[in-house]
DNA sequence: GCTTGGCACTCTGCTCTGTGGAGTGCCAAA
DNA sequence: TTTGGCACTCCACAGAGCAGAGTGCCAAGC
């Protein structure tokens, strides 16, 4: 059915990172307040007049000694020495050679020493450089991809698809996986019902082109003839079905009219129950999985972690965590461009994913900063696009 | 609308933890593998013959003994020794006849001590001697319980619910929250709808008497008209409707020969369909809160947290430990009662909750099996019965 | 002007040691 | 059965010493 996307030559593994897919990433990221300071000049500096200087700087060599770091970094979680570095990468130049690009690195701020004589990890101004310029998306391997097929084929409803997606994206990276239910805003209405429950009582039952169901009561001011709520239903269908959620409103708001005036109070009770489900924003639901993963985040341990339990439960920081990316392309927000403060050492790379073309919702995963960027990215974009697929097939 | 539930003389905070509702707790829970050595015989004990020598032992002073460690080290976290205790309880007697006791404790097996020479600690056995017979379940006060109504009033449809009865039990109890949705099995059908997508696509709607709502998908063998699906609606519901949901399948199993042959196959497939649904057990849900209070564990950190982060992600073990306990009636898990080994340094208290009389499913709270039993057992409670009074309500 | 080897210096992390204190177990006396 | 006394054990903590890794700087070399 769906044969291995990650083949398709437009968006190839082989892209670098900044590229197509996350270039917005950089200057899109807003810089949060605390971390404005340390790294605007590099996020000014892209294109800009201002870092061309800085750029200048880090010739070749140095941009490799800081991609040497950042990947033995994430390997070993220890700071790395200049000696370790030059043994593991063939760089060419002696030891003493690195130190003195440390330096640099270290003065212009992507690197940093936890203390006097330990060896350099990166900083988040660091990592930024690293995944803008410095690394590949890494594709998934064939039996990756094989993989996740399989996981998320045989799901029966949506409920369903949430749930694998987000448990195969946090087995992948090993991290917390998040996975937004495709919103609502975006969607199509596919079908209006309305069931009677009891004779003031009707349920009003919504469904999405994606495969969503949502569903209210609606207290109604008196009695609803059953034929009063098929007249209803038909219009309703008839006017709103296939258009997008937000435009519903307009297109039905004079259907009142159509009704005898007894039964106008309850065609307008049930209008109003039915803009409110639609505009509820806090409906927006989203799903979790891998906290245990979280255990291997660091060693100064519930300091750490604490927060970050915290931030998870929050459904409104999740939601803005991978709402505020731009559109579609990839997102990656790296420690202190995290607003919420809780997650200030971790990133989030999010990425849109659709049934068709356009996005209908979020999803990401969440992780230490030193994370495996190109792993990550990789995944991600992988599962988001086999989820789109099989959106679009259902 | 609902005043105090907690003032029901029936069940007032009174009755001492071990009575009435959490009576079955004790020789209910089914000794697991790894602890049946070690507390069978109290459990056995209980009313038995064996255990009346052990009952006699332990006069009640020794008891008291056992009640100030547990109050103690519930709340210090530290091992506690014999002067320490009777400077802070009036016990009446000599820190040399309480280290007596202590040793006749130790030896029986409700204590012991993490070394040599350090103060002592409850084994699984005290705490479960402490829930049966020395404590008293501690009925939440007036502010608290206004909170628990003031928090869950206004909460809109079944996901609503939900929700904030588990973000609550977390709050008031500080641990880890868990909440079913009221089961499908012991639910009665209130509504079922068919609604036409497309020409050979039907979704199919199952509303409960609970207000939870589920759909399915159904793939048609063959367009399916409209005359046909509103046939079969009026059918299903006259014959379904209100009954519980694991007797609808032999109720309706004949369904299909009223029909015209050529629409048998459509009818056919809707209601295995259906069946379907109604059995699917793991369409059971639960939802979580709380995580974040993991982090006041204890000191030996990732090695405690970790399996019972994995735990809490899976679905199965959660419904089972909720599951298993007794109808009705409040249960205690304590230690390793809990069959499942990630869950062995921690206790579950879990009650049903229904909108009538019965019990739709259950709640409950995971946390170190040093907890506070008295309040963490008042405030399930509490939140129990007012979910209840809500669900009845709706 | 960049690169390199050498060298002195710094700081962490580990082990080892000693000490104070809390707590116990046992015993003999009340 | 309870109590005071006493010797003993063991942990937790602090300090000292040491090895190792890593740095920064400097002068020499290409």
């Amino acid at each position: 059915m769906f044969d291995e996307p990650d083949s398709d030559p437009r968006q190839s593994g082989r892209d670098p990172v900044g590229d197509q897919s996350t270039g917005r990433s950089g200057p899109a990221a807003r810089p949060a307040r605390s971390s404005a300071r340390a790294s605007s000049a590099a996020r000014a500096g892209k294109g800009g007049e201002v870092g061309r200087l800085e750029i200048r700087q880090l010739d070749e060599r140095k941009l490799s000694v800081l991609r040497a770091i950042v990947q033995d970094y994430v390997g070993t979680e220890e700071p790395v020495g200049s000696k370790a570095l030059v043994e593991r990468h063939n760089l060419g130049v002696s030891p003493a050679t690195v130190r003195n690009d440390m330096a640099t690195l270290e003065e212009d701020g992507y690197i940093q020493q936890p203390h006097t004589s330990a060896g350099r990890i990166p900083t988040d101004k660091g990592y930024r450089l690293f995944v803008d310029r410095l690394a590949e998306v890494k594709p998934m391997s064939a039996p990756e991809r094989r993989a996740i097929r399989h996981f998320l084929d045989g799901a029966v409803d949506l409920d369903d698809v949430v749930a694998r997606t987000v448990r195969l994206l946090a087995q992948l990276t090993r991290q917390v996986a998040v996975v937004q239910y495709p919103s609502l805003s975006r969607s199509t209405v596919r079908h209006v019902e309305l069931v009677s429950l009891a004779p003031a009582k009707v349920m009003l039952v919504l469904i999405t082109d994606t495969g969503r169901v949502e569903q209210r009561m609606v207290d109604c001011p008196g009695p609803a003839r059953e034929s009063t709520l098929a007249d209803l239903r038909a219009r309703l269908n008839a006017r709103a079905g296939g258009q997008r959620f937000p435009d519903v409103p307009a297109l039905v708001d004079d259907l009142p009219a159509a009704f005898e005036p007894a039964e106008r109070p309850i065609v307008s009770t049930v209008l109003s129950t039915l803009f409110e489900t639609l505009v509820e924003q806090n409906e927006e639901r989203i799903m979790l999985a891998g906290t245990a993963n979280l255990t291997r985040f660091g060693h100064d341990f519930p300091l750490t972690i604490q927060p970050v339990l915290e931030a998870l439960e929050e459904q409104v920081v999740l939601l803005r965590l991978l709402g505020e990316s731009a559109d579609g392309g990839m997102t990656v927000r790296i420690g202190r461009e995290n607003e919420y403060e809780g997650l200030n050492s971790t990133s989030v790379v999010s990425v849109g994913y659709g049934s068709g073309d356009e996005s209908v919702a979020k999803l990401g995963v969440i992780g230490p900063t030193r994370m495996d960027y190109p792993g990550t990215m990789g995944a991600v974009r992988a599962v988001a696009r086999y989820v789109g697929q099989i959106l679009a097939e259902s």
